[in-house]
RNA sequence: GGGAGCUUAGCUCAGCUGGUUCAGAGCAUCUGCCUUACAAGCAGAGGGUCACUGGUUCGAACCCAGUAGUUCCCA
């Protein structure tokens, strides 16, 4: 068979993902296995995949392919959230690029737009996800607008607001003027940019005097209700009961006294805008002011103000600067650097403003969320995330869960035209309770909330409703087949930006309706970030595609390579030299495989020098996999993996191979023994097994290259290896032999000795052990490897531990430069010596330390004279 | 302003309960090799005042305090 010399990784991809998906291997339906379940953190039904995703599906993947081989019922849930904001942001620029405006159209057919979208473009992910390789379960795919997923959204609102914890409100909320909808506190980022601090003299009502306020908003002036200042300020003790003029508008306000105000600030007199300041609108409250709205929904000027009316927001901030300084009204104006929030979503400047909107009381229903994670229940990984969690979760604050938007699940709110407000699923029933508060109801008065919910108020509950949607409305007694067996979830892997706006939130869904926690752990990923530490951005360019990555490197090498950088819980600067090297280690396994195939088995015996190595590449074996499944066990994703790299490239093939690889003669590979054959194909089938997680294709690809198997005997669904206590002494062994034949091979390179000329090497010893002298033998290439009672003269020497091996040089040895190398060495060990000494000297150190330690420094100083000793011998000698 | 974390080799990171010859790994670098599995490779080598300052201890990369730099969260 010609076998290509490098590894060509499309091939393999475009050849088992379809196979895996024929064979139904992703699948998991309930049995009497332990299920270990995984939901995707639902990605947005408008997203790509970007390198964010791609870490966080790769660790699923890597996760639930293990939980998979160690025979599970592993089951991956995938599915997309509906992203209310930036859908419908997509479907109104679709509509207005075909000149449709969405004002012009009804609810039901802006929806029909959005379904149209969603089903054309939406999800798009979900393939692209497919190209990495990840084993999610198709079949459970779910979809956070579907409807029985929203009817269980509708029930939770429904439920919570029975039980007194949705109530509806004015309340200042954060508004994206742009997207017309309030957005969570979550949801606004907030930026330093550089403000005028203008300072606005405001006259006090009948004499000639004013006061001066300094605002960065001087376009809300004309929503001014008060001015305030500190009751102990002595400027302003003598304002008590006066009033004061607004510019512009030229309103009377009263002057207020407060504590709240900072008497440093500015010039320690603050004007209160109720309509347009959550702090103003808190001491409006205190201090019973009427409310002016001044802003209208999209950012400019509003009737109520008075003056500007109809002006876009900031050109209004200009125009009003101008105006008032023509009124000779400015005192000055300062250059300050603030911090100004943007809306996630639109980026635009968001305006505190005051609204009508759906609330959850957090409170209550936060308290058993943070008993789990506190008495560890629910794990964080890593655990440095609780104190952030707890921070949070003691400070919440109510959760605005209503969006003015038509995309998303419409709240099951009904008004009257009297002011009589019911919660219910359908209109009849909400007529019926209405009917009870106004006898002369009118259907046609009836009229639903506008608005729609937060869409983090569905993906909430994602963990329950995947697999039973009816949970809410049933309860957990009555769940379905499919919760009961698979919930709570054992794995959730998620960025830690949104360990509050969901992972949070999911833990007191899950608490609440079920009494269980929705997961084990929690894994909390790194922010990718380019190499000079900045977050990958669309803006700033710097992020790769990853399916362009997955093209030049192969999806195996870019997973590799993903997780080589990925420290749990810390950001990863991501370079593309990491793929790189995935991809190289991808063609090394392959080039081990080839190798492995092209052998031609014979009928000679089994060398001494193979029997060694497989007696020690077994052991080795064990001990690394007891080592790798530590590390998972730990969350511990990228020393996982480097340990598997070395077991594989350094271990396995620089020196297992090397040392049962059999010989050339006259320019012909001899054949290999059936014994060494087949352990050696045992031994990759192994290593394969624990690569798969990482590199799912190449390994299902030589799976079946290198024997013919029945359909079902696949890598995808073989069980992790079974490991047995190594042998460490063994092991122990081993090393000596590396270090020996590295010394060697470096005293080849040092005297310029070709590799191919046989060296003779002989270890100072009264008790062979001659487990691997044929292995030194051969990876030395010598032509004896014998013991010896004597010193041999003439020789070059080094010491492993406390052996010494010499080399016999004809015409080699250069006295000089030996004297400088043995001095070299003696020095360093008369200093480890002394150190040694001192410490023993301690009378302190033999009083407290243990008994071992002391045993193991006395051991060392032994050491440490016979090497002197040695050392000064051959000096002697020279 | 409040809170949390981080700082170890050129880069990315390990270093668990303070004690093995403990200062490590991978990548990068340097040197020599196209040795019939692999130059996406092989063999060898160099490289660190463990951010700084003090303290605790027989003993500190590790524990404590402070300082500097840096990141994140909250306001």
């Amino acid at each position: 068979m010609d076998i290509a010399k490098t590894y060509n990784p499309q091939d393999a991809e475009s050849k088992w993902y379809p196979f895996w998906m024929e064979n139904d291997f992703f699948k998991s339906t309930p049995d009497e296995r332990t299920p270990y379940t995984i939901v995707i953190p639902p990605p947005n039904v408008t997203g790509v995949l970007h390198m964010g995703h791609m870490l966080n599906n790769t660790i699923q993947d890597v996760l639930i392919r293990r939980a998979r081989m160690l025979g599970y019922n592993a089951c991956w849930v995938p599915g997309t959230d509906h992203a209310s904001i930036a859908t419908e942001a997509k479907v109104v620029a679709l509509l207005k690029e075909k000149g449709i405006k969405k004002t012009n159209l009804s609810r039901e057919e802006f929806l029909k737009h959005a379904w149209d979208w969603k089903e054309k473009y939406g999800g798009i992910i979900l393939e692209q996800l497919k190209k990495l390789g990840a084993s999610c379960d198709w079949d459970r795919t779910r979809f956070t607008m579907e409807k029985d997923l929203s009817e269980a959204v509708i029930d939770v609102f429904i439920d919570l607001y029975n039980k007194g914890k949705i109530y509806r409100g004015v309340r200042m909320v954060n508004w994206d003027p742009q997207g017309l909808t309030a957005v969570s506190d979550e949801e606004v980022i907030y930026k330093e940019s550089n403000s005028k601090l203008v300072y606005v003299k405001y006259l006090i009502e009948g004499t000639s005097d004013h006061i001066t306020v300094a605002t960065t908003r001087p376009e809300t002036i004309m929503g001014d209700t008060a001015v305030c200042v500190h009751p102990e300020d002595e400027r302003y003790s003598k304002l008590k009961g006066k009033n004061c003029i607004v510019p512009i508008v030229n309103r009377s306000v009263p002057v207020i006294f407060d504590d709240y105000i900072d008497k440093e600030f500015g010039t320690g007199a603050l004007k209160v805008t109720p309509a347009h300041d959550i702090n103003d609108f808190n001491l409006g409250q205190k201090h019973k002011l009427p409310v002016i709205d001044a802003l209208t929904p999209d950012g400019k000027i509003s009737e109520a103000a008075g003056a500007y009316v109809g002006m876009d927001r900031f050109a209004c901030r200009k125009q009003i600067i101008k105006d008032l300084q023509e009124l000779g009204l400015v005192e000055k104006i300062e250059e300050i650097k603030n911090k100004v929030g943007h809306s996630e979503r639109t980026d635009a400047v968001i305006e505190p403003k005051l609204s009508m909107q759906w609330f959850l009381k957090m409170s209550e229903v936060s308290k058993p969320a943070l008993d789990a994670v506190l008495n560890n229940e629910v794990k964080l990984i890593p655990e440095k995330f609780g104190n952030t969690y707890r921070h949070w979760m003691e400070n919440v604050h109510d959760w605005c869960i209503s969006r003015q938007l038509w995309w998303g699940q419409q709240i099951p709110a009904w008004y009257d035209d009297k002011g009589n407000t019911v919660v219910a699923k359908t209109k009849e029933e909400a007529e019926s309770k209405l009917r009870t508060l106004n006898s002369q109801l009118r259907t046609e008065n009836i009229k639903q909330d506008e608005d729609v919910l937060d869409t983090w108020f569905s993906s909430w509950l994602w963990p329950l409703t995947v697999f039973d949607p009816a949970v809410i409305r049933n309860g957990w007694d009555k769940a379905n087949a499919d919760l009961k067996y698979y919930y709570p979830t054992n794995d959730l892997v998620t960025a830690p930006e949104i360990l509050f706006f969901w992972v949070a939130r999911m833990i007191i869904a899950g608490k609440e309706y079920t009494g269980i926690k929705p997961f084990e752990n929690v894994y909390l990923t790194g922010i990718v970030r380019d190499k000079l530490g900045r977050k990958m951005s669309k803006s700033l360019g710097n992020s790769p595609d990853p399916l362009v990555l997955i093209e030049k490197y192969g999806a195996d090498g870019v997973r590799v390579g993903m997780l080589l950088c990925s420290p749990a819980g810390n950001d990863l600067m991501f370079d593309e030299s990491y793929c790189e090297q995935g991809r190289n280690f991808a063609n090394k396994v392959w080039n081990a495989f080839r190798l492995i195939k092209g052998f031609e088995v014979g009928v000679g015996p089994q060398p001494a020098s193979s029997k060694a190595a497989i007696a020690w590449f077994e052991n080795k074996f064990y001990e690394q996999v007891e080592i790798i499944n530590d590390h998972y066990s730990k969350y511990r994703m990228s020393d996982a993996l480097m340990a598997t790299y070395k077991l594989v490239w350094d271990d396995f093939c620089a020196w297992y191979l090397e040392a049962i690889k059999p010989e050339f003669i006259d320019g012909k590979a001899q054949p290999i023994d059936k014994l060494t054959h087949e352990a050696t194909i045992g031994f990759l089938e192994q290593l394969l097994k624990i690569m798969h997680p990482w590199m799912p294709f190449i390994t299902e690809e030589i799976w079946h290259l290198l024997k013919e198997r029945t359909p079902k005997d696949c890598i995808i669904v073989a069980p992790w290896p079974k490991i047995k206590p190594a042998d460490d002494i063994l092991l122990k062994e081993f090393e000596v032999v590396k270090e020996l034949v590295t010394q060697v091979r470096g005293l080849r390179q040092q005297k310029q000795i070709s590799p191919k000329e046989k060296l003779e090497v002989f270890e100072k010893s009264t008790s062979p052990k001659p487990t691997f002298d044929e292995v030194i033998v051969k990876l030395a290439n010598l032509s004896s490897f014998k013991y010896t009672n004597e010193k041999i003269e003439g020789a070059f020497s080094f010491m492993i531990l406390s052996t010494e091996f010499y080399v016999p040089l004809a015409n080699n040895l250069d006295a000089d430069e030996e004297k400088i190398r043995l001095k070299k060495e003696l020095e360093y060990n008369q200093g480890f010596l002394k150190s040694v000494q001192i410490k023993l000297a301690n009378e302190k150190f033999v009083a407290n330390a243990k008994p071992e330690l002391i045993a193991l420094e006395k051991k060392k100083e032994s050491d440490a004279l016979n090497k002197i000793t040695s050392i000064e011998e051959q000096l002697k000698n020279l």
